[in-house]
DNA sequence: GCCGTTTTCGGCCCGACTGTTTTCAGTCG
């Protein structure tokens, strides 16, 4: 068993026992104690072994020994009664914004709803607006919450998708017969989410491919199995998390690949183009080759798949039908920024205020990923649920990496900080304090049901503030979990443009905020884009790339991004917005 | 369930917001 495993079996104990309606600060501790242990550092065995398990914070005798239990044995009898005792969809129903266990357990109480099904139908015939405690406008906030929920339950992120899709397709590769296979689909075009695996194969040999696929190790269930084509459900372990999802297998002959390569990477919109594309020129283009019904024109790879059609190579993370076939027919696609055109990061945590590791080991993996500066931004003072700064703690700050800035002449650590915009708009700190950063990260962490036009405002507001540099998580969505706040982007973008500012790539995968879409219009306004990981452990630096493949589907270039420039030029841009 | 120079019982972060109420419960961050 994992830490994360154990982990998350405490929280489940904690969801059960929330929905039973129990004390909810025993459900905090079992979370805090799940938290304790993914933050302890010692091996788990040797800590439940050696007895010390009991002496971390947030674990007392009664977790230390249900953990012990599970370390040793794989199972928890206590967890299994809870199991038993709560219906298992109304952990489903959790999903649900703005229905707690509180809700979900009166829902239960009269009307015996345990999936968001029976708890649609409730909301269509107006049974849960008669509950007490309830009324119309919950029910109507519960019935639109509930896409939100399901959609929760279907597709999974792209950081959780990706390592299970790249796990089989390495397989795949180690089989005898196989001659090329790629990754298709979402995945290869670097969707946010994912609701498949698409492997592609190119064989004379299928048969013992497709039986050597439904019998890998990752294979929890064969859906289908035929001659050309198999699908599976496969589970992994992605970063402790187990990440189940369907995987289908294609086997073409390796002349085919190219077409079969383009056809199933798609997207679907794309590939409508395309066979328009081909028909105005006479031919047809399918999942098997281009044709004018007697030759069929050959392609080694897709670049000659896209020459034959008058076209350069298209990136799969543009092969969304938003202008890039016009483009390859003009050569005039992008060079798209790469991951090691990244030099630095700005906005990351630590110890100072949510993050696990100090400035120094933050500073030590930086400069191993080859980075030339690493930006600190903290939370401000008003974010105390992240232990935002104190005006004092700031200095502190400053004078601890004025000191490690002494260690160093080819690197340079950044005084930042993640400044919240109030409600109205105004910072966090006074202006003369503000002025004495490096750069200041401007980002929302409260009032989210603001309306649009307050928001739009606020934002704007914090925009045109002579010390902000850049905005963070502009909408503050996370992903299949929570909309972003209602926001007029377009107005935020003009202002950004209008007054210099530029704007954050939130590279944490649950983010990817700014999102690629919107990534495209800031460039068309000059507007500079900033992949920040928003890390709050060294690991979590190299989720840039992440925001690197954010970029690549907003079409950026290296020019577009503000951390390729070296750190020369960065100190002198910082300066300058400093100045004006 | 955890914790302890307010200590072995009685707190536990807390303010804002929403929707439901007519003073408060539930949710969220």
């Amino acid at each position: 068993m994992t830490k994360e495993e154990v982990a998350q079996a405490l929280e489940e104990i904690a969801d059960l026992l929330e929905l039973q309606g129990e004390n909810a600060f025993r459900c905090k501790a079992y979370r805090e104690g799940a938290r304790a242990i993914r933050g302890i550092q010692i091996d788990l065995w040797e800590a439940v072994e050696g007895n010390t398990l009991a002496a971390v914070r947030g674990i007392g005798e009664a977790i230390s020994a249900k953990v012990a239990t599970l370390v040793r044995t794989g199972h928890l009898p206590y967890l299994e009664e809870l199991r038993k005792k709560v219906p298992s969809g109304l952990l489903d129903l959790r999903r649900v914004p703005g229905l707690g266990p509180r809700r979900i357990k009166a829902i239960y109480d009269a009307l015996k709803i345990d999936n968001l099904t029976l708890l649609r139908q409730a909301c269509e015939s107006n049974q849960i607006a008669q509950l007490p405690g309830f009324g119309a406008k919950t029910q109507q906030k519960i019935l639109e919450g509930i896409p939100i929920a399901e959609q929760a339950t279907q597709r999974v992120r792209l950081d959780l998708a990706l390592p299970l899709g790249l796990a089989l397709l390495d397989r795949v590769r180690q089989l005898p017969g196989v001659q090329r296979a790629e990754l298709c689909g979402s995945l290869r075009r670097r969707r946010e989410t994912a609701k498949d695996i698409d492997i592609l194969v190119s064989s004379d040999a299928p048969a013992p491919i497709m039986h050597a696929f439904i019998h890998l190790p990752e294979v929890v269930r064969v859906t289908a199995n035929g001659e050309t084509k198999s699908s599976i459900v496969a589970s992994l372990l992605v970063d402790e998390q187990r990440v189940t999802l369907n995987a289908d297998l294609r086997v073409v002959r390796d002349a085919e690949f190219p077409f079969a390569l383009h056809y199933f990477t798609g997207s679907k919109e794309h590939n409508i183009r395309m066979r328009q594309r081909a028909n105005e020129r006479g031919w047809t283009l399918n999942e098997y080759g281009l044709t004018d019904g007697t030759t069929s024109i050959s392609a080694r790879d897709e670049a000659e798949l896209f020459a034959a059609l008058g076209m350069e190579f298209i990136p799969p993370e543009l092969r969304e039908d938003t202008g890039e076939i016009e483009a390859a027919a003009e050569k005039k696609l992008p060079i798209l920024l790469r991951p090691e055109q990244i030099r630095g990061v700005f906005h990351n945590h630590t110890v100072w205020s949510d993050g696990t590791s100090s400035v120094l080991e933050l500073a030590r993996t930086a400069r191993r990923l080859g980075w030339e500066y690493l930006g600190i931004g903290d939370h401000s003072r008003s974010l105390t649920v992240a232990n935002g700064m104190s005006v004092e703690q700031v200095r502190e700050q400053w004078a601890e990496i004025d000191a490690l800035n002494r260690h160093w002449s080819d690197f340079r650590i950044f005084k930042g900080i993640e400044c919240d915009i109030l409600e109205d708009g105004s910072l966090d700190y006074d202006d003369d304090l503000l002025a004495q950063f490096d750069y200041v990260v401007a980002s929302v962490h409260s009032h989210f049901q603001q309306s649009a036009e307050q928001m739009t405002r606020r934002i704007c507001r914090a925009l045109r503030h002579p010390s902000v540099t850049m905005l963070g998580h502009a909408t503050g969505r996370l992903i299949l979990r929570r909309e972003g706040y209602k926001v007029d982007l377009d107005a935020v973008l003009k202002t950004a443009a209008e007054y210099g500012k530029m704007i954050e790539i939130n590279a944490n995968p649950m983010r990817l905020d700014l999102d690629w879409q919107h990534c495209k219009k800031a460039k068309a306004l000059g507007i500079p884009l900033v992949i920040n990981p928003d890390a709050h452990s060294p690991g979590e630096l190299e989720y840039y790339r992440w925001g690197v493949d954010v970029a690549r589907r907003g079409w950026l270039e290296a020019g577009d991004v503000f951390n390729t420039l070296p750190l020369g030029e960065v100190c002198e841009r910082l300066a300058q917005c400093r100045r004006r």
